[in-house]
RNA sequence: GGGCGUUUAGCUCAGCUGGUUCAGAGCAUCUGCCUUACAAGCAGAGGGUCGGGGGUUCGAAUCCCUCAACGCCCACCA
């Protein structure tokens, strides 16, 4: 067959992708073979491939296929998430371009909107990990809010009820103002701002709550001046001598005119400002501590969407940041405003939504979380489930040790709706179904006449991570059908691959759930990817714009191209600097691939004798892979993927093709004998498979065409076997390093004095020639007519040194003696410094005695072969000198 | 404020418990080549006082201390 000079991508990699789904190889059962499984970090259902997924799913995918390969028996997962809030947020924006307001729709008919846009968009990001050759169980798919997943959901929160470990109650939660919803802590994130500190009067009072007449006010020095209408009382230090006189007092709010008392507590920190603290116990969670120590009353000034409520008695309705602006300047007018600092300070903002979030007192849901930390803790600690790099280990104790209870309840539509159902007299029963819900609730209020119709759900749903904390577990079935056969033969997963990011949110969660439903860890080992950013090392962003769309990337490079381009530099746990030119150099990888088949596939066999050189080249070739092979798999093991990838990309360009295809090419028009093109097909064969895992597709395609498969045969599920290195293979490995150093060497020296490739040379070896086995290829590489091993080498050669060994290439009148002489002296010289260093070192008693013998004798061998070096190099130099 | 991590060639990184000529790899650069597998290529070459300073040791990129720069995580100083 004719084949094109380049390789293209687009031509094979649909056609191998679709040939992968018809034969089922993607799909998994259990069967008495050892289960590799990966769950796939659900992303979300609504969201499209981005650089982030590329680098995640590439992983794992590799790790997939490597194990397949293995012959085990591999299953990876795939599946979205329903992304409660994120997804909640489009449909909302979405109605608002269709003029239509949430709070207009019924629950049900906002869950038809949501879910007609879960279709329309859902699984858009699975469609395209395809173009990326991900070996998922499409069977499989699951979604976190399909039935399995939902009633499992369910199920466990009953459960986690029934143990005691969920509870309801008002708490000081975060507040996100513009999704409407609570948060758990992990979704507030702290961001600096440059904002104002503003020192505020507060007027000393009388008895009577009025300004005492003598003029002395309090200062507080505060961030959120808009937040005074809720001040309820001021707080010092009891030990603060400058605040003193404050003690026993009340001042009155400035504005507001509302007196209040002056307490003392030592959470004060007297450094700070005047000392001088406003407690608002409803929009602060200290002074939420503080009024609970000292029942104060609390003011909730804020509607939930962050505009002022009635309850705050001025500037109703405004929201909170217009409210400071104008606060500010209404302080001011009325001489209240002592002064304005500029201030830096941390902001807390929603995850999701990005605006500030509210400390805000509400009714909602917790998980309470020591059990479940005790349990996750330890086989992390001990390594039974390892991290990769184990510095998380250390982030993740830190997490479990200080945790909190998880807020669970979002006053969200989007999501698993919380199974607690309110009685009319009050109280509430939790249930899996309605029906038992009804059931609970008549034993409960002793009334067997209570209908469905009187009972209320609980309107909020729950926290997404909810859901995703049961996924190696739901997946599988396993928490509504424990012990099946699934469940049993693919639990604990083996790798999971996400981002440090979630590791909190999700990993540490996962591991909790794990242990409390099935016993066992999740899976056991977790490699933390890191961030793809841009090669100047910024976030990749839609507003930076500095993300490449991956299926542009993949229509430039091919899907082979990219996924090499993002492995080349994507060592676990750091950041990875992402640039066009890296899927360049993947592309470029293919070609050469596929040049390297095109020599081999055109080479016509003949009846004939094997060629010493040939037969020297396959016997260390195979040396080569073995070598290579091990290399890779302990590479594998620590999953230092991106080095395994270069071992592999040196070993086929390096090894294979700039060496053995080299030394085994028959002459232009001459036919190869068939134990060298037999042998050259085989070491094809493995390095695909070696390289299958990293480039699936050009393998697929070349694996292919290397022999006559069976229709359904594929590389993807051909066993990769390679015998282990031998000690004869290591010197065999060694001899030749030697023999490329000589080839170079000649190289060189054509390089240097202009000779064309094609003259034939002769090379002098002087007094011994260690490579005699190695001759023939030495020969052809070099391009020798004859090797001559010589006393002392002739005039008018240029020489250089492999090992101990003066090699010497005769040149004629091409001799540049002057160039000669000063390379030898250059060499010369650093030979000497060395082997002064050398003999420092010897010539230190302490050194001798102190040093392990092995350690003193390589150093007498480095200095007797410097000391030969520099013999033979002077000896040259002399005679260059003379002639 | 606490904790963790990073700093090695122009760029991205590897160098494990100190000792094989240990200062490496890939890319980039430079020189010469359109040599019938591949110019998306071939052959060859150059390039670093291992962030600074101090210490331990016969010996330090590697261990200890310290300083500096950068990054990440955690934390209720308004």
């Amino acid at each position: 067959m004719e084949l094109a000079s380049k390789y293209n991508p687009a031509d094979v990699e649909g056609k191998w992708y679709q040939y992968w789904l018809d034969n089922k190889l993607f799909s998994s059962k259990p069967d008495g073979r050892k289960p590799y499984t990966v769950v796939i970090p659900p992303p979300n259902v609504t969201g499209v491939l981005h650089m982030g997924h590329v680098l995640n799913e590439t992983i794992q995918d590799i790790l997939v296929r490597r194990a397949r390969m293995e012959g085990k028996n591999a299953c990876w997962v795939p599946g979205t998430d329903h992304a409660s809030i994120a997804t909640e947020a489009k449909v909302v924006n979405r109605l608002a371009e269709q003029g239509i307001k949430k709070t207009d729709l019924t629950r049900e008919e906002f869950l038809k909107h949501a879910w007609a846009w879960t279709e329309e968009h859902g699984g858009i990001i699975l469609k395209q990990l395809r173009r990326l050759g991900a070996s998922c169980d499409w069977d499989r798919t699951g979604f976190t809010m399909d039935e399995t997943r939902s009633k499992s959901v369910i199920r466990v929160f009953c459960d986690l009820y029934r143990k005691g470990l969920i509870y309801r109650g008002v708490r000081m939660v975060n507040w996100d103002p513009k999704a409407l919803t609570a948060l758990s802590d992990e979704e507030v994130i702290y961001k600096e701002e440059h904002s104002k500190l503003f020192y505020l009067r507060y007027m000393v009072a009388d008895e009577n709550g009025q300004p005492d007449g003598t003029g002395r006010y309090a200062i507080v020095a505060t961030t959120r001046p808009e937040t005074i209408m809720g001040d309820t009382a001021m707080c010092i230090n009891p030990n603060d001598p400058k605040n003193e006189w404050l003690k026993g007092k009340k001042v009155i709010v400035p504005l507001v005119g509302r007196c209040i008392p002056v307490i003392e507590d030592d959470y004060v920190d007297i450094e700070f400002g005047t000392g001088c603290l406003k407690v608002t116990p409803a929009h602060d969670v200290n002074d939420y501590m503080l009024g609970e120590k000292y029942n104060l009353p609390s003011i909730d000034i804020f509607n939930d969407n962050g505009t002022i409520s009635e309850a705050a008695g001025m500037y109703v309705g405004m929201d909170r940041f217009d409210v400071r602006k104008q606060i500010t300047l209404d302080l001011d007018k009325a001489g209240l405003l002592e002064k304005v600092e500029d201030y830096t300070n941390k902001v807390g903002c929603s995850e999701r939504t990005n605006v500030p979030i509210e400390p805000k007192l509400s009714m909602q849901w917790f998980l309470r979380m020591e059990h479940l930390a005790e349990i996750a803790l330890k086989p992390v600690m001990d390594d039974d489930i390892k991290f990769y790099p184990a510095k998380y280990k250390n982030t993740y104790r830190h997490w479990l040790e200080n945790i909190k209870d998880w807020c669970i309840s979002r006053q969200l539509w989007w999501g698993h709706r919380i199974p607690a159902y309110y009685l009319p007299e009050g109280g509430y029963v939790v249930a899996e179904t309605p029906e038992e819900a009804l059931q609970l609730a008549r034993e409960k209020s002793g009334n067997p006449a209570l209908t469905m119709e009187e009972l209320r759900q609980d309107e909020d749903a729950l926290d997404t991570w909810f859901s995703s904390w049961l996924w190696p577990i739901s997946l599988f079935d396993g928490i509504m059908n424990p012990g099946n056969e699934e469940i049993s033969y693919y639990y604990p997963t083996a790798d999971l691959v996400t981002g440090p990011d979630i590791i909190f949110f999700w990993v540490a969660r996962m591991i909790m759930a794990g242990y409390e439903y099935e016993g066992k860890m999740p899976f056991r080992n977790v490699y933390f990817t890191g961030i793809v950013r841009d090669k100047l090392g910024r976030k990749m962003s839609k507003s930076l714009g500095n993300s490449p769309d991956p299926l542009d990337l993949i229509d430039r490079y091919g899907a082979d191209g990219v996924r090499m381009g993002m492995m080349l530099s994507a060592p676990a746990g750091n950041d990875i600097l992402f640039d066009d030119s890296l899927c360049e150099q993947g592309r470029n990888f293919n070609n050469k691939i596929w040049n390297a088949f095109r020599l081999v596939k055109g080479w016509q066999v003949a009846d004939i004798e094997q060629p010493e050189s040939a037969a020297v080249a396959t016997r260390w070739f195979d040396a080569m892979l073995k070598k290579t092979a091990a290399e890779v798999a302990d590479l594998f093991g620590k999953y230092r993927l991106s080095e395994a990838l270069m071992a592999v990309y040196k070993l086929f360009w390096d090894e294979f093709s700039s060496w053995y295809l080299e030394m085994v090419k028959p002459a232009y028009g001459q036919p190869v004998d068939s134990k060298t093109l037999e042998k050259t097909l085989e070491f094809f064969d493995t390095l695909l498979k070696l390289l299958h895992p990293f480039m699936p597709f050009i393998t697929e395609e070349l694996w292919q065409h290397i022999y006559d498969r069976q229709p359904g045969e594929s590389i993807m599920v051909s066993p990769l076997q390679v015998e282990s290195l031998t000690d004869d293979d290591e010197g065999l490995v060694a001899a030749v390093e030697a023999v490329k150093n000589v080839v170079s060497g000649v190289r060189t020296v054509r390089n240097q004095k202009n000779i064309a490739p094609k003259e034939a040379l002769t090379l002098e070896v002087v007094e011994n020639y260690p490579l005699t086995a190695y001759n023939s290829i030495v020969m052809k590489m070099a391009n020798l007519a004859s090797v001559e091993v010589v006393a002392q080498k002739g005039d008018g050669t240029a020489s250089f040194m492999v090992g101990t060994t003066e090699y010497a290439v005769p040149l004629g009148n091409l001799i540049d003696v002057e160039a000669e002489v000063a390379k030898q002296e250059a060499e010369l010289k650093h030979l000497q410094g060395f082997l002064a260093g050398v003999q420092k070192k010897l010539s230190n008693e302490r050194f001798v005695a102190n040093a392990p013998v092995a350690v003193v004798e390589m150093e007498r061998k480095k200095q007797a072969d410097a000391e030969s070096k520099i013999a033979a190099l002077q000896e040259s130099l002399a005679k260059l000198k003379k002639g």
